[in-house]
DNA sequence: GCCGTTTTCGGCCCGACTGTTTTCAGTCG
């Protein structure tokens, strides 16, 4: 919800050119919106329109059902790889979840002609602007919507003028602190960037998390949230932590306050604090008793949605599930009752838990095997669990050996030996060096003559090294029609090819998916490396007709990539997991340019984790016997 | 708005906290 939000508070850009165009007022922004979402995916492009009219019936205070029911579409379109365009042809629509008679003609609408008159005349029904005011943190649809019927506000500027030339005074449910808080709420808005990127956050959190451990009378504490679930980019961070019996939390929630890089205290309490860091992200600080940690990082790690699906199964048996714990409702009840008028956690210490200590006695409770955090999205593991079905997600540890890598010989830093040398510290079996082709420029690309020369080096060194494989290989680049920049006699001469796109990024789907299907039906191309070459919160890459790359990369003995390094993580993990269940194999490589870079592939395995992959589906997780049976099987 | 092997109508998405209130509405995750 909030991504969209806040991408919807994009003005248009001021400017004859654009008023010429679409006119100034209401129909220029809606022209604006359109335009702006033709340069995404078809599925994002949707899923931001239903997210939109959601957004819409809630302000409109229609049946809060109404509006699920559009979010629920929303995600189906971003939580997959359906290509929408072909299930409109096919008339298949039907068999997306969550897809009823108005949305699947707001989707046939979009497809056949580039928009849709129902989603044109629902969000014409209220000022475009207070769309954006549902990305102001404490204001709801209900409040906004009294905003603008009873003081005629219609956008952030007016709501902040309103603010302070005292407007808002006098509205019924409205007082002081809410003003304040939503005055806040717009400045946040104002300053908080874009979602911080996964590596950073982990970097942030880890140095947090120590500087909490390091205070006195800490014994425990641990990042929850998104970061703990492997999300790509992380909106906040949440940290809880245990005290001993004789340290007083309120002590340790202030020195969390003065930490060195918080920028603003956004609040404080006995037991909880949130600040604002240098870094522009928020940091939630919580004191939880030790017996109750466990439900309490099953809690906070979420995500909602799994929570939500959790807690139903808890309530169909007469339970309870909550941050305190797994209870009997009527125990729950009582200690309520009993602990009447203060807070949860005079109920929680009336209250006898069924579970509270560990995440994994609460799964237990609820007969359901131990969900990892990097699953817990509701896209299945639930059902999954309650099954005892769930894939033992890969390690780092399984990883045997790289499969792309850079030397001297193009654009990385250290050289073959080197590599090979760092490949075996690390434990590996094999390494592949894959140089860039002739086309890579700006890389030192290798033309035909100095590959196979390279290739000499290669096969000298593994001569000269015990204990590790080294094997030549390329990074060849996909041309933008789908030719390869060798030829294939010279691929011929290589253990091992990865192909990958690098230019023509922009090119329109059916177009980009002849492209990789050529790439993919090329008898010596083992990977692609990289598929969409996308760039998180930079660039979006290609798109394509998965079904088609993933049939024939299935088909054909191809496999896809797992780009370790940021902010590639390309595949991501929708499309890694959609590429597993068609039955095709993926490889986590870090695409190392230094000895260093070698080894940190931890942000691909979080992807891959994401995307449900086990050993048997990561070529590199398996020994070399079985990568060279691989080469052989599609030459 | 969507769904259904008990339902084509009636139920879906839960629980806690905050602020504004004196019993609850709105927001959040």
């Amino acid at each position: 919800m909030c991504g969209v939000v806040m991408s919807m508070g994009t003005d248009p850009p001021e400017g004859p050119a654009i008023d010429a165009e679409y006119g100034r007022g209401p129909m220029r922004r809606q022209a604006f919106f359109w335009l702006r979402l033709g340069a995404m995916s078809l599925n994002s492009k949707l899923a931001e329109m239903f997210q939109t009219m959601a957004a819409v019936l809630e302000i409109r205070g229609e049946p809060v059902f109404k509006a699920i029911a559009f979010t629920r579409v929303a995600r189906a379109l971003d939580d997959s790889t359906i290509d929408i365009a072909k299930a409109v042809q096919d008339g298949t629509l039907d068999q997306i979840k969550g897809v009823g008679a108005s949305s699947r003609k707001v989707i046939e609408d979009v497809v056949r002609n580039g928009r849709s008159s129902d989603y044109d005349e629902l969000i014409a029904t209220i000022p475009a602007g207070l769309i954006e005011l549902l990305g102001i943190s404490g204001l709801g649809p209900k409040t906004i919507a009294k905003l603008w019927r009873e003081r005629d506000i219609k956008s952030i500027a007016e709501l902040s003028a309103a603010i302070d030339s005292g407007k808002l005074e006098g509205l019924a449910g409205i007082g002081a602190k809410k003003i304040e808080q939503i005055k806040q709420g717009i400045e946040m808005l104002a300053t908080a960037g874009k979602r911080m990127g996964l590596p950073f956050a982990m970097e942030l959190a880890q140095t947090i998390v120590a500087q909490v451990k390091a205070l006195p009378g800490v014994s425990r504490a641990e990042p929850a949230g998104s970061l703990r679930r492997c999300k790509e980019t992380v909106g906040d961070l949440d940290i809880l932590a245990t005290i001993s019996a004789d340290a007083k939390p309120a002590e340790i929630t202030e020195a969390f306050t003065k930490f060195q890089q918080v920028t603003h205290v956004l609040g404080q309490g006995d037991t909880k604090s949130s600040v604002m860091t240098d870094a522009g992200i928020q940091v939630d600080l919580r004191i939880v008793p030790p017996d109750h940690f466990g439900a309490a990082l099953q809690y906070f790690t979420g995500s909602k949605e799994h929570n939500v699906h959790l807690r139903q199964i808890a309530q169909e048996r007469g339970l309870t599930l909550n941050d305190w714990g797994l209870y009997k409702d009527e125990e729950w009840e009582k200690a309520k009752a009993k602990a009447k008028g203060k807070d949860a956690s005079h109920a929680a210490t009336h209250a006898k838990a069924i579970a509270s200590k560990s995440e994994a006695e609460i799964y237990a409770a609820l007969d359901l095997a131990y969900v990892e955090p990097e699953l817990r999205e509701d896209r299945g593991e639930v059902e999954l669990a309650q099954q005892n079905k769930l894939p033992k997600l890969i390690v780092q540890a399984d990883l045997v050996g790289e499969l792309h890598c850079h030397t001297t010989a193009s654009d990385g830093t250290a050289s073959i030996e080197e590599m090979a040398q760092r490949a075996k510290e690390l434990g590996y079996a094999y390494i592949v060096i894959t140089d860039h082709s002739k086309s890579q420029v700006q890389a030192r690309g290798l033309d035909a003559k100095r590959l196979l020369a390279h290739a000499k080096e290669v096969r000298k060194v593994n001569d000269k090294l015990k204990g590790i494989e080294v094997l030549i290989g390329t990074e060849c680049d996909i041309l933008a029609d789908g030719h390869l920049d060798y030829e294939d006699a010279v691929l011929a001469e290589l253990d091992f090819v990865v192909a990958s796109p690098h230019t023509a990024l922009r090119q329109e789907r059916d177009k980009a998916t002849e492209r990789m299907l050529r790439a993919i039906d090329n008898k010596y191309v083992n990977v692609i490396g990289h598929p969409t070459g996308r760039l998180i919160n930079q660039r979006p890459g290609l798109e394509f007709d998965w079904d088609a790359i993933f049939k024939a990369a299935a088909q054909s003995g191809t496999a896809l990539e797992i780009n370790a390094s940021w902010p590639r993580l390309d595949l991501d993990d929708v499309r890694a997991r959609s590429a597993i269940s068609a039955g095709v194999m993926l490889t986590i490589d870090t695409d190392a340019h230094s000895a260093r870079d070698l080894g940190s592939n931890e942000l691909g395995i979080a992807v891959a984790r994401r995307a449900g992959a086990t050993v048997k589906h990561v070529l590199n997780a398996q020994p070399l016997a079985a990568v060279r049976k691989w080469v052989a099987a599609k030459r």
